[in-house]
DNA sequence: CACCAGGCAAGTA
DNA sequence: TACTTGCATGGT
């Protein structure tokens, strides 16, 4: 029952310790911050988050309420606020239409069904949707990003161009569909990458997995 | 200064 | 279908 996968969960759990993943006080806010990360940093998210926050409206209803170009500015230094403010917008759409707004009645849905909704709205994308179904909504669905694929690579896990869902049933063939695993298994690997597997630096002669 | 960050959709041929 | 480009701020 052990896989080289989880040998390698092992590893960076007992390198790194547990990550106490998503960043964030409770699911809308986890959910925003899904939207918000897309490819950018997550300090930068914080900031645009903690500016949602002073306004007393990161909710649904409160988002809601706002004008798109007053929804930009708030989140402009999560960067491409045009299209995040659009996003963020067009799944708030989808919440009141498919559950009357009712945001923590929309977590109850049938994981496949809500998988399904979330990748039909525009800005929500498979890592997006799977990010939300995992951390806000606590289903024990893989979740895949940047970091995975180049570390998968460096490591001759796979080819380059393996798509996202070649790359998560590697994982979810050989894993327990158990949440808390799945949870602590992709904050370590981004863990690992920020610090390990950087785009330009291989530097991997440190990193933890080196001979796993 | 150049390069990158927890993607995604739209445009082009 | 298979590539390419636009989106944008802030840290190193």
């Amino acid at each position: 029952m052990s896989s080289r996968l989880m040998e390698i969960h092992d590893r960076l759990l007992a390198h790194f310790g547990p990550q106490h993943w998503w960043p964030g006080d409770d699911p809308f806010e986890i959910t925003v911050g899904a939207i918000l990360t897309q490819n950018t940093s997550w300090t930068n998210v914080e900031k645009a988050i903690a500016n949602l926050k002073a306004t007393g409206y990161l909710s649904c209803a409160g988002l809601s309420s706002l004008p798109l170009e007053a929804l930009a500015e708030l989140i402009r230094p999560a960067g491409y606020f045009n299209v995040k403010a659009r996003r963020l917008s067009n799944f708030l759409r989808m919440v009141e239409q498919q559950y009357q707004g009712d945001f923590a009645g929309m977590l109850l849905e049938d994981t496949g069904i809500l998988r399904q909704r979330l990748l039909g709205v525009k800005g929500i994308g498979p890592e997006t949707a799977d990010s939300i179904l995992l951390y806000a909504a606590n289903r024990p669905v893989f979740v895949i990003d940047a970091y995975t694929h180049r570390i998968l690579v460096r490591h001759n896990f796979i080819d380059e161009d393996t798509d996202y869902y070649g790359m998560q049933t590697l994982f979810t063939d050989v894993l327990p569909p158990a949440r808390h695993l799945f949870n602590e298994f992709h904050a370590l690997i981004v863990r690992t990458g920020k610090e390990f597997c950087k785009k330009a630096k291989p530097l991997c002669n440190v990193c933890p997995l080196e001979g796993a």
